[in-house]
This record gives C-alpha cells, sequence and structure tokens, in this order.
DNA sequence: TAATCATGCTAATGCGTTTAAGCACTTTGG
DNA sequence: CCAAAGTGCTTAAACGCATTAGCATGATTA
C-alpha cells in the first residue's frame, strides 16, 4: 500500500518550486514562461511516478468540479435513462462528468438531491423539477448556477428549459385515433399539475373538440402502489367502456395494459406518449408518441455548456416536436421509422 | 446572490473561537466538554443563519465523503435500476449518498469510472465488474478500499461478492422446459467469459444432461447494433428450429422477442434470466427466473457499511438463489408471485 | 498551602492544491 | 546609456474546515 504521491514530492525530486510542477500541470507552461526542457521533465516525471492530483483540494482551491449533477424523475424509465446516456457521452468529450439521482417525483427528494449537489459543489444542473421546488430552483438561480431544466419548466421562473411539444404531440395522438374512427377516446393521465401534463391534457381536449367526441378523462395517482392503479383503471374501463385509450406517459401505459391483461375487458387501441422499446412487440403493437431523445439532449448539454463556458446570459427556452410512430401491424401497416 | 456562510463567521458573531463551533457541529460538544448553554447558542445561531459546511474542505480534512460509487453494467435494465434503488435507499438511512454510472459493459469505460470515484475519493466501491478490470480492483483491494463486487466476481481474486445461484437457477429454467416436454431447448448468450453467464450455460448443459437432451447454442455480440443481432438470432432459430428458448439475459430476451416477431416463424416457449415488469403482459406470457432482489441489495449494504465501520476484515461471499417464476397464461396457471 | 484535577475553551497546524505577486537578472528601445 | 520590458522561476497567501495539544481558571484533595 503505497502512499499517496503528491505535487510537492515531485517538486522536491526535481528541485523546482511547488507553483512551478502546478503550473506545467494545468497547461499554463507557455503562458508562465517555463522553459522547454523544465516542461518536458516534470511532465516525464509526472508520468513516470504516475501521479494524480487531489481532485478535492483542486476543488477545495478552484471552486470548479467538472461535474454536472443529473436531477431526474426516474433513471429506471427508459425515456429518461436514454437521455442521460447521451447527456453522458456528450459531457465526457468536454471533459465533465455526469452524476445522477432520481426523484420519483417526490419534491422532498428533488430538494434534497440538489442540495447535496450543491454541497458537492458541481459547476452545473440538470433538473426534471417536481412540484414544489419551486424555490429550491430559484435559490439556484439567484446564485446564478448554471441550470437546465427539462421535460417540463416551472411557470413564471425565468429558467432555461428544453422541452418537447407536449400540446402537439398529444393532439396527434389523439386526432390520429379519432381519424381511425374510434369515438370513446379516453385520457390516462396523473394527478399532477406539472406542465407536461397539464400541456398533455390540453392537446387531448383540443383534438376532442377538433372531432366533436366527448372527452373522457381518468386521472390515476402512481405514488400508491400499483396495484391500487390498475384498480382505479380497471373500474374506469368497465365503467366508461372507451374504445381507444391515450395514456400520457409510457409507465401509465405499462399500467394500463396490466389492467387490461385480463381477458374480461376487450382490448381498445392504445397510444402512449414516449416510447418504450417493448412497445414494437406487443399484440396488438402500440402506437406512440416519441419525443427527439436525441436532440433534447443536445440541446440541454450545449446550453449548459454555454453557461459554464461564461457565454449565454440570456435565457434559452426550447421546444422541440415530437413525432407520432404509429404501429398497427394487424391492419398490416408499419411506420418507417420501425426497426 | 448572498455571501457564502463560514464557520469563522459564526465563530466571530458568537465571541468564541472556530474550534468550539467545530466540535459542536460534529457532536463533540460532549466529549469536548463545552457547556450546555453554549452549545445551545452555537446551535441555535447556526440554525437561524442557515450556515452549511464545505463538504469539500470537510472531505479534504477528513478523508471522508460519505459517498458510495455505484458502477452497474446498465442502470436503464430493471434489474439493476432496482437494485441501485434499494440501495440507495439503504445506504441513505446510514448518511450516506449513492453515485452511479453505467459502465455498458466496457472494460475501459469501468476503469475510468473507477478512477473518477477514486479521484473524487468515495468512500467505498460496489460495482459489477466487466471483463478486463481485474488489475483496477485489485489495485483498490490493495489500498484496503471497502469493495463489494456483484452480479458476477473475479475468479482468483479474493473480493467480497453478492450474487445469485446461477447455476441452479439456469438449471431449474431448463428443467422447467424439459418437464413441459420440450425436445429442442436452446440456450442464448452472450460472448462473454463473465461468471454469471459462464455459471448459467453450466446450469443449461447440466440440465441437458440430466433429460438427456441435445443442446443448441446461440452466442450473441451486444455490443454491435441491435439489428446485427437480430438477424443473428434468426438465422440460429430458422436453422435449429428450436421449440423453447432460455435467455441468458433478460435484454437477450427482448432481443429475442424482436427476431421471433416475425410471424413467419413459429413462436417457441420462452424463459428469460431475470424478470422485466412487462413479461407478464405477453402473450403467452414470459416465464423468468427472478432475483432476490431485495436479498442482494440487503447484502450489498451491509458488507460495504460494515467495512466503512471499519469491521468485517474477513472477505464476505455470498450466494443467494433464485426463483423460478412460472407463467403459462396459456395453460391457465399462474405463480403465486404474480401480481 | 501546595499539589492535583476537572472544566471550558483556544491557538496553531495541516489537508493538497492554485495563483497573485515578486525577485534577480537579461534584453530591448529610444 | 538608462528605463522599460522580458525571462524563468519562487514565495507566500489563500481555499474552508478538523483536530491535536495546550492554557487559564476555579474546585478539590492531601
Amino acid at each position: 500500500m503505497k502512499k499517496k504521491i503528491l505535487i510537492s514530492d515531485i517538486a522536491r525530486d526535481l528541485g523546482v518550486s511547488v507553483t512551478t510542477v502546478s503550473f506545467i500541470l494545468n497547461g499554463k507552461a507557455k503562458e508562465k514562461r517555463i522553459s522547454d526542457g523544465l516542461t518536458k521533465r516534470v511532465l516525464d516525471y509526472v508520468k513516470k511516478v504516475g501521479y494524480k492530483p487531489n481532485e478535492l483540494a483542486k476543488s477545495l482551491r478552484t471552486g470548479k468540479t467538472k461535474i454536472i449533477g443529473l436531477v431526474i424523475e426516474d433513471i429506471s424509465n427508459p425515456f429518461f435513462a436514454n437521455i442521460a446516456r447521451l447527456i453522458e457521452a456528450k459531457a465526457y468529450s468536454k471533459g465533465y462528468r455526469i452524476l445522477y439521482c432520481s426523484t420519483d417525483n417526490q419534491p422532498e427528494k428533488t430538494v434534497e438531491l440538489i442540495e447535496l449537489f450543491r454541497d458537492r459543489h458541481v459547476d452545473g444542473y440538470i433538473i426534471t423539477p417536481s412540484e414544489g421546488v419551486r424555490d429550491t430552483i430559484d435559490s439556484l438561480l439567484n446564485s446564478h448556477l448554471p441550470l437546465v431544466l427539462f421535460d417540463r419548466y416551472i411557470p413564471g421562473l425565468n429558467a432555461n428549459y428544453v422541452i418537447s411539444d407536449n400540446v402537439k404531440g398529444a393532439y396527434d395522438a389523439t386526432a390520429h385515433l379519432a381519424q381511425r374512427g374510434y369515438k370513446r377516446i379516453a385520457l390516462v393521465t396523473l394527478y399532477s399539475s406539472q406542465t407536461q401534463m397539464r400541456d398533455r391534457m390540453n392537446g387531448y381536449m383540443r383534438a376532442i373538440d377538433t372531432y366533436q367526441l366527448q372527452p373522457y378523462v381518468k386521472k390515476v395517482n402512481m405514488e400508491d402502489d400499483e396495484q391500487a392503479a390498475i384498480q382505479g383503471m380497471r373500474a374506469f374501463l368497465k365503467d366508461q367502456q372507451p374504445d381507444a385509450i391515450f395514456f400520457a406517459t409510457n409507465y401509465l401505459a405499462i399500467t394500463g395494459l396490466k389492467a387490461l391483461k385480463q381477458r374480461d375487458l376487450l382490448m381498445p387501441a392504445v397510444v402512449s406518449y414516449d416510447d418504450h422499446t417493448l412497445f414494437k412487440l406487443f399484440t396488438p403493437t402500440i402506437t406512440a408518441v416519441s419525443q427527439p431523445i436525441e436532440a433534447i439532449a443536445d440541446q440541454l448539454i450545449n446550453t449548459l455548456l454555454n453557461q459554464l463556458d461564461g457565454h449565454g446570459k440570456e435565457t434559452k427556452q426550447v421546444v422541440l416536436p415530437s413525432e407520432l410512430i404509429v404501429r398497427e401491424s394487424s391492419l398490416g401497416q408499419t411506420s418507417t421509422k420501425e426497426n
């Protein structure tokens, strides 16, 4: 168990000052007019003994950690997981590392995680805000900390965000069902006033208006155990007998499918906001509103990096289009996006 | 944008020394015989001004970060995601925080992530080791850093680990199919010599021996694009015409289902190692070998916390039983574990 | 009465870096 | 020819906290 080697060891061994070594290590050799010979000598020695600076000390001194905190609703949801992956890759190439945590959409947990990241002095934040975290986000904003929200935003808060066009996505999904001739098109959504949920509801209602249909809305509480949610949905299905259902999230769709699994209910047409790898495997396959994951990740990381570089003082609020992926194996039709 | 408040500010405002404040804040008031009156006065003032110590400085000084690094194959895989959740919850209650990262099973990335965590001085490691990281793990071991491997281990390395009984799980799955009368039972696995894969193969082979069947094994490379894997599987299916398939991981099963989706192939019976929320929704539903997630998380965190407390010098290597969850809706049978 | 002890606190040092300021000399420009 | 600028480094002060060793009191003991 060899002793950890310090920058002062390097300096001593080479007969120079710690400062000089530090300059060279931080690429300031030229700027600080250190001779090429010494620069090379130091670099070689550092490589030889395998010295690595103590990042904690470095961060304490500089105030920078080269870490981005990713506070996400649920990392096990494929939509979020995929975005996390893309962000991680892009950040990596810029020398930043990502640390992630799941909030389960619980305000207290979200606040705690943001505080944790703040305690650890992460350089920037990417957050899916749950309800009731306005003050915490506001405090980050007031401290001028680089920050981008996504998937939803906080009305009235002048923060950067990247979201998809939830209204249009939901409208398209509902309109698609209406055009197929379905008459009793239900929306299954959450008890939630978050913006993305609100907008999906609005999109659904707009389509209902356009096609002069009756709305059937079921709100579910997903924080309780899943069984209760399933029971609630089953009651709704028996009651209202929808011939088509638009689920406002992919996990609502999954829970809904479980509710439909028992064969006493007839299988309505199903559309989900957010896709899922397995949706294409179902019989019948499930149409989905697919968010432009790659573009979202791009915008997120670029907006954040801009702020980290000190540019981009003006807030950036981006709305990206979603795409309806139509899957109807029973009718022999396939989307071109299929693989 | 208010200035960050320091421990020295507290001390000055209260007319006491920094040392005293530090003692009180770290719960050493009694031990250091600080009077109750002063203790209360300091605590109250700290709460009033909302002082929070700089964790970086603290860590630099103490060498402790109260952070556990979780290096996992793929956080978007439900099996890993669920374990991560449980670990996070248990660690949290002990004052530890979790930081996670996905390796995608790539050795270079795994090594880099472990180094990253090491640079950040995490207090302990929980790792699903990919191949080729023996040296890195060994180096952690040599530095006496608290460490537990899981899902697989590294043969010959005397490290703590927690795994499930892969041999028995695979045997049970294969035997189940044999008992149902299937004759051409295939194994679909990875090109991988990791222990869990090796053991699942061994379990399959033992069952093949027991029931005097012919083995049909397809190895797949999942690091390439999925299309190639699907094509490979389809070729195998057409060639060998298995009437039952045992997939060695849940994502192999998902890819396999995509390969089977086209209706030119007859649907064989399917069993997967590791369960998935959606498996029970398929028609026909999919039987799975389910690992005891809760027990695994318990053992992992307990083993690690033991080491962090300074106890537990002897290495702990735990093998937990897996359970076969039989799902056969077509036959009207259901497992009692079903919900 | 002096020696001892418990009490309640503080001064000083260290953790491993970065960085502003400087130093002793040499070169350059007008 | 002399001030200004350049050269190649180093000194020392942070960064924000924890901790060891110790110091001044007053109380207790012998």
